[in-house]
DNA sequence: CGCCATGTGATATAAGATAACACTATGGCT
DNA sequence: AGCCATAGTGTTATCTTATATCACATGGCG
């Protein structure tokens, strides 16, 4: 499949429960095989991370779990946030130090995301062989690389036409 | 010319004195083209930021002022890099929250880096036609590229050498 | 049963960044 | 010179993001 991303994923434009119960039954065949505990907390978090396709900060979540009725303190959301990380379930995003679900799993691939400035979404793409050159031009200077961070700020189509000039 | 960043650059490997004093004659010219004001306070951080080839926090810079005995707080270090930042004289190392001087300020261009977890070197690096490759396919889902972010993490060859296997 | 590994709860604190307000320096103008 | 507007600074307080630490629970296993 190329990308499958579309832009400018407003919630009420499709039916965003998928989203969110496709991410989380991904999460649980890949927890299951690779043989991770996806307990209470962390489906919790994942589930709260998808409520949106904006990144959503840690302590957003640790208000939303708090609004559900949950005791949480930053260390309940951060671990389970570390968790989702190291199993591809979740991405970081590093230019607003907040966090997004992944919407393929399981397979490795740098992220690459699209964010707008404008309604906040985060897209991930994947620009074929942009990773591989990095790597390689990394190579021809002796650098190894490990991860890589790619992210694009600017607007989607949608909030273009919100916010066309300099208004 | 090409890229002309080497990778591993200890600062005992080359007349660092000469990064600093070119860094900051750049930017007395720079500053004076584009009429701002290169105060006292700016170029004393632009020089702070320049002490190594690794990005540097803006506390560590607040600790350095403080050390050679100016009184400072922070809104005092984060004013001067958001000059610095705006004239395109340091970077933000998003992966980090720190800051890098750039070697080639006044010319636009969207900062590549490779950031060595050994021995935290940044170093900038500019692979011909990977911005316009990503805002190329940006456009084609109809979004608009503002900024990127494009940073690599990893080893230097140095450091490589140094810390083998799973050291 | 005792032991170990993994996950959690709770408190405190570190690290990074900004808000707000008063004051000063600078340069153009009359 | 005196006046004004703008840009820059000092100071304090506060906000946001992220970890360190220690105590407790749970479950597998010799
Ligand atoms: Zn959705
Ligand atoms: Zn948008
Ligand atoms: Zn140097
Ligand atoms: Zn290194």
């Amino acid at each position: 499949m190329a990308t499958r991303a579309t832009v400018g994923l407003r919630l009420k434009d499709h039916d965003h429960h998928h989203c969110i119960s496709d991410a989380i039954a991904r999460a649980e065949m890949l927890c299951q095989r690779n043989g991770a505990r996806l307990t209470e907390n962390r489906r919790r978090v994942l589930e709260l991370v998808w409520q949106s396709h904006a990144p959503v900060g840690a302590y957003e979540v640790l208000e939303m779990l708090r609004k559900d009725g949950i005791r949480a303190a930053p260390p309940t959301v951060y671990r389970a946030l570390e968790f989702l990380l190291e199993h591809g379930l979740v991405h970081r995003i590093e230019t607003r130090n907040a966090f997004v679900g992944c919407p393929q799993p399981g397979q490795a691939h740098a992220a690459q995301y699209l964010l707008c400035d404008g309604c906040g979404d985060a897209v991930e793409i994947e620009i074929g062989g942009l990773a591989r050159r990095i790597e390689t031009r990394a190579a021809e200077l002796g650098f190894a690389v490990a991860t890589q961070t790619i992210e694009a700020r600017g607007l989607c189509s949608r909030c273009q036409q919100s916010a066309p000039a300099g208004a």
